[in-house]
DNA sequence: ATCCTTGCAAATGATTTGCAAGAGT
DNA sequence: ACTCTTGCAAATCATTTGCAAGGAT
């Protein structure tokens, strides 16, 4: 079993009850935006704030316990820090999945950065589209 | 030469100036966020308001003449609509550069999505790190 | 005991909207 | 002429900030 504690220490921050909520949260979701993270905290801890939910985002980006998900068209949503993969993204119900990267697919972007120069820290692939749940809903 | 009123008209917006001079200006930058594209505009129609730079990308992203590419701890930025590309996004600079995308990942998503029974409709391939220039920069 | 974190309320920033005047077809 | 689009100002929504009180180590 994950400790959050654990995470939050070894990253240099408090372990606190609402941090742990948190990360708890997103863990349940796998991606999560800041509004229904702070709605479904809110249920387990009905004090918290939205403006503590801004604070630990951030910070937690940046300590690298959590990642960023930038969606077309949506706001953000955030997962736990994880081997890199695949996002499919639902159009239709925003959900996103995650799917393992290919070996084939990491090595072709790897090469080409190294061909470009480029300094690769990151990598994001997300497939836009419609899941298999979405379409047999339409179907019926 | 590519023709912006065709374009539009052909998408059903009327051509006006402002549009032009947003898709001109999208097209010279390849990707610009909204601030700097209003900054932009500004200096060649000094009297187009912001109000104006939002209705249209909105209208312009919903009619497929535009695309919105979510960055990563940014504000998005618009590009016109073409090919599937890779992403090359600088995080030192903000720079986005297009390469083409392999065919073989092309394939290899593919086939991902048709196993998943994934009705694909986009897909993005985001690389972010240190662009060459940025990298030459901090050498000295 | 100390320093970091929280929650509140206020401030700021980003985006959207309504509407009358103007421009495109 | 008709309809869509613009620009302005106001409204709304999202995010950040300052600060006193509370919690973690």
């Amino acid at each position: 079993m994950t400790n959050y504690a654990t995470i939050l220490k070894e990253s240099g921050l408090k372990a606190t009850f609402q941090r742990m909520q948190l990360l708890d949260t997103i863990d349940r979701y796998g991606h999560i935006s800041i509004d229904e993270l702070y709605e479904e905290v809110l249920k387990v801890y009905p004090t918290i704030s939205l403006a503590t939910v801004y604070k630990n985002i951030i910070l937690m980006v940046e300590n690298g316990v959590l990642v960023e998900v930038p969606i077309v068209g949506k706001k953000s949503k955030y997962e736990l820090h994880k081997d890199d993969h695949i996002h499919l993204v639902c159009t239709e119900c925003g959900d996103v999945e995650d799917r393992p990267i290919i070996d084939e697919t990491e090595n072709i972007l790897t090469t080409l950065s190294k061909n470009e120069h480029f300094n690769l820290t990151k990598q994001q692939i997300n497939l836009y589209g419609i899941c298999k749940h979405c379409q047999e809903k339409v179907a019926s």
